[in-house]
DNA sequence: CCGACATACTTAACCGATTTAGTTAAGTTA
DNA sequence: TAACTTAACTAAATCGGTTAAGTATGTCGG
């Protein structure tokens, strides 16, 4: 039982074996695979044939790419761990996208979470033929050693510099603008701001000194952080820097009692304003507000990020990022199927019941009756 | 913009390049990399030296997986889809525990979830040097192409006749048995059976007739209902062959909505036991004992399986799967690292206050309170 | 001083395909 | 019929490594 070679003492086919045996060359076998047109049909029929009797299932992986340079295979960085990607939705609907084209084109994904690889397992960065780096890495000595391949980089949700990369956005800036713009219309007090990830390596549940930008991610946040201050200054009502937070898990009990603090104050009856980076924070804020009885969006309005399935749910005003085609125009431009160029994605605002109070009122179905 | 090719028109450095430029030999550098004992320690600097100058990385991965005829990559059959592996605990532990050999061993995982697959892309399982079964496919084809390649292949949860295979497996069968015979001891009341994928490609809600043992899967589930049978046998209580039901989600609406019609039997203050094949339906019962005002361990005894943390912190009495360790395990066999031969681990029954009522009682927080 | 034996490298065959530049036979055109 | 085209197939180089077998050099006990 502890033999792991081939049972029966027959080798393995090879696309040499089976030409030998019809008596052609091995160029034509591959032909049958790779070039129908160079043969007759009657011969690639043979061909076929005998490989299903000799159980040969088609030309070896690893010679053809070693043969071609290409592996089929496109890497795919993501910028957090795989369970990550599977969970949020927004993640896992830009996989969808990706996967979809990549299955029409019968190329394969390598999944690469990101971590901190030592120099061999490094090796597994040098398979794909190209790359899609979803998010910027923590760890900038990745892109660098991806660049240094020399293969097509396409890099979303963020810009490098880095040699033969392109990128593809949605306008984080003009969109948050323009759903900041939107939310604070018609009124006067005070706005908030509730993010992700807006400091450089420092991913605590914490105020944000919004005067020090040069500490920012040069990310999705700080871009929409940006177009959210373009708004509020032209504004020009109440906004101080210690209101900007950030908020490593969107459900965490820490999240959901920060979220309650900051809007206790509203119970004096001023309307405000809630910015959100991600519809996942606006959905806790919505929680957070419902469970003080704060009336949405009379009292307070709220603004998200993506528009998720939920924010339709929730009725939650929110900008649509195209996820799906977004990893389908990422894929497409890292096959080549598009031009090489860096492409920035139209992200309409959305507006419904969390800004405007003529629209289904925003509601959570709290889960008390949760069975 | 739209080259993608490399930069500089230096080309991509290649170990016979290396060589030339030091004046030896392609065999000295390959050792260099593979058997570092052959070569001088001085020389083995200049090479890596000499490497580092010219940004070559290593050994070509496919050049070396042509010739050595092993890609070091191991493929992992998933029963299901990728997100539900990354979301079951279960799964997801027996992962962890295979990814924990495969990292100390440099040797990369190919997930594999089942999917209805063409020729082409029947192409990526050909790949790995060896592989890990999780759970018995829906579609037997995948393992029979898998058994042609004559490649080791470990399955865990469930066994077949292959050639060159070998089992991780518990003991369900006694498993189950030690469980039921310890929940039903001392009662003479009815037994209900909650289990999941009894029946051969019939994944519903439904009673299953446990008559017909021959439309079962011949599965986990399988094993585990033969267990508490022979339990339930030697007891000699009641028992009808209606109340055996499957549900294919844990968490949803009808499965909690079917249990607590299941349940409703006990108001009449009999005794009652329940013996679920999965923690996840344990506590799913027990959710909806608690809604009906039933109290376990009195009034309903209820008997999990897997041991998940959950079972710990809601006092549930369970079977004890050493998850991590079967992943370690079944890794361990493919790679060559332990005896090529099937394995039978044992599984404790942890008695909890669902079936004990000298323990602590067994208790869902109901999330009411949720933030 | 000689053979035995490491040590440190080198030679060359080989892994299983793809692909460029042909060859051959049959068909077409003027 | 000579000259040219096309269809159908072949020969051989090549991709970038690994490895068994062999060679040259030095070391050392007797």
């Amino acid at each position: 039982m502890k033999s792991n070679k081939n049972n029966n003492n027959k080798a393995k086919p090879t696309l040499k074996y089976i030409a030998e045996r019809l008596g052609i060359s091995k160029a034509t076998v591959s032909n049958a695979f790779n070039n129908p047109k160079q043969l007759s049909a009657a011969l690639r029929e043979k061909i076929f044939t005998e490989c299903q009797a000799q159980g040969y299932t088609g030309p070896s992986i690893t010679a053809r790419s070693l043969r071609t340079g290409k592996t089929g295979v496109i890497g795919v960085l993501l910028a957090d761990s795989l369970a990550y990607n599977f969970t949020d939705p927004v993640a896992s609907h830009f996989l969808e996208g990706v996967a979809s084209t990549l299955d029409q084109q019968h190329i394969n994904m390598l999944l690469l979470p990101s971590r901190s690889d030592n120099y061999q397992s490094t090796q597994v960065d040098t398979i794909p033929d190209s790359f899609i780096v979803y998010g910027k890495p923590k760890d900038a000595d990745v892109l660098q050693r991806i660049s240094q391949q020399g293969k097509p980089m396409v890099t979303v949700d963020f810009d490098t510099e880095l040699g033969n990369s392109v990128s593809v956005n949605v306008d984080n800036h003009g969109a948050a603008y323009e759903s900041a713009k939107h939310a604070l219309s018609g009124l006067n007090d005070k706005v908030i701001i509730v993010g992700f990830r807006l400091l450089n390596g420092c991913d605590q549940l914490r105020s944000v000194d919004c005067e020090k930008l040069e500490g920012y991610t040069e990310s999705i946040s700080r871009r929409r952080f940006e177009g959210y201050q373009d708004a509020i200054q032209e504004w020009g009502g109440q906004f101080n820097s210690s209101d900007v937070w950030q908020f490593p898990h969107p459900k965490s009990q820490a999240t959901q009692m920060t979220l309650r603090g900051l809007l206790a104050h509203p119970q004096k009856n001023h309307a405000t304003v809630c910015l959100c980076m991600s519809d996942k924070l606006a959905i806790a804020t919505l929680e957070a507000a419902q469970s003080l009885g704060i009336k949405v969006p009379e009292q307070l309005r709220i603004v998200g990020f993506d528009n998720i399935p939920e924010a339709d749910t929730f009725n939650l005003t929110s900008i649509h990022q195209p996820l799906t085609e977004k990893g389908k125009i990422a894929a497409e431009i890292a096959l080549g199927l598009r031009e090489f160029s860096s492409i920035e994605l139209p992200a309409p605002l959305v507006i419904r019941g969390s800004t405007d109070s003529t629209l289904p009122a925003p509601n959570i179905e709290f889960t008390k009756t949760k069975v």
